[in-house]
DNA sequence: CACTGAAGATCATCCACATGCGCAA
DNA sequence: GGTTGCGCATGTGGATGATCTTCAG
């Protein structure tokens, strides 16, 4: 990653996709993620024009530069000025947006030099963007994208969510709780108020916790909570493991150095690296409402989506859905991972010692128990699983009553 | 490295018929 | 609104063949 774009290796990176873990010029961004379906969907954001390597989280309206987490940080966060700095958050974004929807969110997107031309204008149907108006504390209007490949967007879900305290910005500069979204409040104390997962930068400890999360993963735990899938989706269980299977092990414990939450209100783990398995387009779900039918359109996407209304939450994880409160959630890593307010992913750290064998132990356990585990077929009905459990067959197929068979559940006897 | 065949794994299909469900009376 | 009767669709398990995947040569 470097100041250069990856792909055409001229012009100025300006876009970090954390899916392909390139910086590319907003040329080609467009051109690359408009190749298909699954790469409309990346998730980009801007790139940190500070270290050019880090996704940037934050604009700096006065030094009208984009900073990522670290830089903003290392350049400001010890500064008592800090606080009078404003702050915009710059959140993620998918589909394949024109510069001139980009501008509309990110003006100051058009003062970068590379700043060109869109190419797939006609993909613009696919995308969605709203601009999310809500003022901050510090006054600067905050552009929000939420989008998903559906082109179902959740801004105003997001909104609500943001509004009840509970939803943390996706990826937006982390807030502790006390001060949610406050970007400008006085300097933090270095030993203060980062969220725990949060890890933007390069130094943060988060990392390690994340990878704690992963360590303690158990996949055992996920098996209880998919009881309810076909209770609620009328879909069995098998289906459940479709979704680990084809969502892949990336979407399990989140691709390469991804995170597993994808908490860009697209609420899906980014799952589009597998083939087979997502030829069922996902409909990441992010609403107040993500209907039945969109649920089990997507069985081969993990889906975990967190929603928040009226005090109440929902969480789905495919195709989970469970009403309760957010301490529920905290029963398990990854619930507590979208309560402690991690931001949408965290950019692949390359200066991080982030043990990749934790990720390798986790995936190996992970393989382990998919390898012991049984789906077993949930019955839907007990009467007809009686009677089938008594009739006679002939090749496993059931045969008329009083023909010959060759094989009978109760006797276990042979009529020929 | 590419190819091939064997072995294993996975999946879809078939069968009969009691039951669930929608609809009309 | 509640009940009854009718017809159709559904789902149930084991065996089997087709297809896919993996791996050794």
């Amino acid at each position: 990653m470097g100041y250069i774009c990856d792909f055409c290796g001229e012009q100025r990176s300006m876009v970090y996709c954390r899916s392909d873990a390139a910086c590319l010029c907003l040329s080609c961004d467009q051109i690359v993620h408009s190749a298909n379906a699954l790469s409309k969907r990346h998730s980009r954001t801007l790139l940190c024009e500070r270290c050019n390597s880090q996704p940037a989280l934050v604009r700096r309206a006065e030094e009208r530069i984009s900073l990522c987490q670290n830089c903003d940080w290392t350049g400001y966060g010890s500064s008592t000025s800090a606080s009078t700095h404003k702050r915009q958050t710059i959140n993620c974004y998918s589909g394949c947006p024109s510069v001139s929807e980009l501008s509309s969110i990110w003006p100051f997107i058009l003062d970068f030099p590379s700043g060109g031309g869109s190419t797939c204008e006609q993909e613009l149907g696919l995308m969605s963007i709203a601009e999310n108006s809500t003022k901050n504390t510090w006054g600067l209007t905050e552009n929000t994208i939420c989008h998903n490949a559906s082109g179902i967007v959740g801004v105003n879900d997001r909104c609500e969510i943001a509004k009840s305290g509970v939803w943390h910005e996706a990826s937006s500069v982390p807030e502790s709780s006390s001060v949610p979204n406050n970007l400008d409040q006085p300097t933090r104390s270095p030993n203060s108020s980062l969220p725990k997962l949060y890890c933007p930068g390069t130094k943060c400890p988060a990392r390690y916790e994340g990878a704690d999360l992963y360590e303690d993963f158990n996949m055992a735990e996920m098996d209880l909570n998919l009881e309810n899938y076909e209770e609620l989706f009328g879909v069995t269980l098998n289906n459940s493991e479709e979704l680990f299977e084809n969502g892949g092990i990336d979407s399990l414990f989140g691709t390469k150095d991804m995170p597993i939450v994808d908490s860009n209100c697209q609420g899906a783990v980014a799952a589009e690296g597998s083939s087979v398995g997502l030829v069922n387009t996902i409909q990441p779900t992010c609403g107040n409402a993500p209907s039945t039918d969109s649920m089990i359109s997507t069985k081969t996407e993990p889906i975990l989506c967190f929603t928040a209304r009226q005090g109440q939450s929902s969480l789905s994880f495919s195709g989970l859905t469970g009403e309760s409160n957010a301490g529920d959630y905290q029963d398990c890593g990854t619930s507590s991972m979208l309560l402690m307010g991690e931001p949408s992913w965290c950019p692949p750290c390359p200066e991080s010692p982030l043990p990749s064998a934790n990720r390798s132990d986790a995936v190996k356990r992970y393989m382990e128990k998919k390898k012991t585990r049984k789906f077993e077929k949930k019955v839907r009905y007990v009467s007809r699983k009686a009677r089938a459990d008594v009739r006679r067959r002939v090749k496993g197929r059931f045969v008329k009553a009083g023909d010959a068979y060759d094989y009978d559940p109760l006797s276990q006897t042979r009529s020929f």
